[in-house]
DNA sequence: ATAAAAAGATACCAAATAAGTATCAGTTTG
DNA sequence: CAAACTGATACTTATTTGGTATCTTTTTAT
């Protein structure tokens, strides 16, 4: 099973190219770039905009740049985006949470480990995987 | 996204009730008493008896025991039954390994905090989230 | 011996999700 | 005005998830 799916893959690598680009980078030299489906990549960077992380600017010439600034944007930001939020389990019983629920170990220990897989892609920053010598 | 499925939910459930009972416990008995559809729980039944991790007997009386203590089956065994191994991305560039894997800081990250989900896993174990005093 | 009660093995099915395409409308600039 | 962009939205297709159905084999109680 995969934690990240393909279309967050495909967004932080985006991202990652247009942050290391200065001025606006469209959608055809991306696709170009990272070899990946134009019109996918499309919708991809469309829900990025519409999910604040990128801003647009329309009519030739435009593209799109970072909303802000690479070091703010985290991987969990990102797979939000098109996953939503991380759930290790519903743990749910008959289409309701789980009876035990106020004392069930299993969920306790589970949030716990949630809570920190959260912490740490959050941590996880598009700057910091950026190589600085890359040449997109 | 969850990182549990349903099956491993179901699985982990059922699991718990047969280290709870003393003697084989049958998946007549395990769907009525966990209200969860017989078939289904059959077949996931039978999964964990392929992976090892229950063992069966046949024929009238017959069911389901565990094949090893419920100290010594975690989480992580069991959903690996149902979900393969956890990969926090496949992180591939056209079907092929990304090609800057060696290097890749995104990946060193993502596999420093995949190896450390799989060791919190792997700590919890049946034993340690059955309620002892549970009525199952 | 035989019927009932179990698991084994498979094949099938339907709904949801993932992955991707297509198209039309609006915007900006040369 | 047309070329090069994004916005919005509606498909389409493939895969996975969450099951069901059915037939076979094994064991035991009667």
């Amino acid at each position: 099973m995969k934690l990240i799916t393909r279309d967050s893959d495909y967004a932080i690598r985006a991202i990652s190219c247009i942050a290391a680009t200065k001025g606006l980078t469209s959608v055809r030299y991306l696709s170009q770039k990272l070899e990946l489906p134009y019109p996918f990549l499309r919708k991809i960077l469309q829900a990025l905009t519409q999910g604040g992380l990128l801003f647009s600017i329309k009519g030739r010439g435009g593209g799109f740049k970072l909303a802000k600034p690479a070091k703010k944007i985290s991987i969990l930001e990102v797979s939000r985006v098109f996953q939503g939020k991380f759930i290790l389990t519903e743990h749910t019983f008959k289409g309701k949470i789980c009876p035990r629920f106020k004392v069930c170990k299993l969920k306790k220990q589970l949030d716990a480990i949630e809570k920190d897989l959260m912490f740490k892609l959050k941590k996880i920053s598009i700057d910091s995987i950026i190589e600085k010598d890359e040449n997109f």
